[in-house]
DNA sequence: CCATAGTGTTACTGACTGTAACACAGCAAA
DNA sequence: TTTGCTGTGTTACAGTCAGTAACACTATGG
C-alpha cells in the first residue's frame, strides 16, 4: 500500500529527476520538452522528459499551454509556495504542528546559523508589520 | 532505479507507518515492540511492527537495547535533530540552499502566521543574545 | 520437557520513479 | 500526393521501497 493510503495532492514527494526538471522550470520560466532536454546535462530520451513533464502537471506542479502545436510547459505553482507546503508537511510531521519545535530543530541541525537567525528575525519582524492581521494560528 | 541513486543516509523519506511509530517512540521516550503496538490505533501484526522498527533502526532513527530479552528501542536521534535535517533537505532541493527563499515560501503558504511570527522573531532573537558563540545546544 | 514470549528471516504486493519504445498526427518540402 | 520530420499519446518494464505478515527458531520459566 505504500504511503499513500489515498491522499489526492500530497506535496513533496518528487523523485530525483522530477526535482531536477521542476527546479530548471522554475529557474527558465517555461519551457518545451526539448528546451528542458538541453537543459539537463544527462543524455535523456526525448520521451522520458516528457514523461516526466506530464507526471509533474498531473501532480499539479507544472502546467502547458500548446503554443504552435508544442507543449510549453511552466509552473503551477511557484517554488516558494511548493517549498512552504513542503516545509509544513515535515513541521506536521515531525513537530506535530509546532513551527517553534521546527525553528529549534533548524538550529540544531545547523541548518540555520546564528547569523541567518539574526536576519531572519529581522525579515519577520519586518513581515510582521509591513502586514499585520492574522486570523489563525496561536498554538505553543 | 527509483529516487535513490544511490544514497547512503537520506533522510526524510519514511512511510506513513514508520513515521507513526517513530512519533510514538519520541514522544514515549522508549518502548518494546509490543508497547508501540499497544499505542497503536490500528490492529497491527506484531511481526510488522517489529519489521518496521527494524528499518527504522537500520535507517539510523532509533537504536536499541536489549533489556531482559527484549528489544527496547528509544530514539537514536531526537525529534528536532531529523526535523531540521528534513527542511534541510527540502531547503537544498527547491530553494537551492537558500533559507530565506525558505521563509518566504513558508510565509506565502502560509505556514506561518503572523502571530507565530512575531513570537519567532523574539525567540530568535533571544537566542542569538543567549547563545552567541555556541556550536550546540540552546534550545528553548 | 513444554509452552510462551520474543527474535530473525523471508516474502509478497502495490505504488512510485526512471527510462524508454512505438505508434499516430499534422505540416512542410519534394 | 507522398514523404518525412516533429511532436504527442500510450504503454511498458525494471528497480526500490513501504506496508504487512507468516514462519521458523530460541531461550526461559515452570
Amino acid at each position: 500500500m505504500a504511503r499513500n493510503i489515498h491522499w489526492d495532492h500530497d506535496p513533496g514527494e518528487l523523485g530525483e529527476l522530477e526535482r531536477g526538471i521542476l527546479l530548471i522550470i522554475w529557474r527558465k520560466g517555461s519551457l518545451t520538452a526539448e528546451q528542458v532536454r538541453e537543459e539537463l546535462d544527462r543524455p535523456l530520451k526525448d520521451s522520458t522528459i516528457r514523461t516526466v513533464l506530464r507526471r509533474l502537471e498531473e501532480k499539479g506542479y507544472l502546467s502547458h499551454t500548446v503554443e504552435d502545436r508544442t507543449f510549453v510547459y511552466k509552473p503551477a505553482e511557484s517554488r516558494q509556495l511548493v517549498t512552504g507546503r513542503a516545509v509544513k508537511r515535515i513541521v506536521d510531521w515531525f513537530c506535530e504542528g509546532s513551527v517553534e519545535a521546527l525553528l529549534v530543530g533548524m538550529v540544531d541541525s545547523k541548518v540555520l546559523g546564528r547569523a541567518e537567525l539574526q536576519r531572519l528575525a529581522e525579515r519577520i519582524a519586518a513581515a510582521s508589520k509591513t502586514a499585520p492581521a492574522a486570523k489563525k494560528e496561536a498554538k505553543s
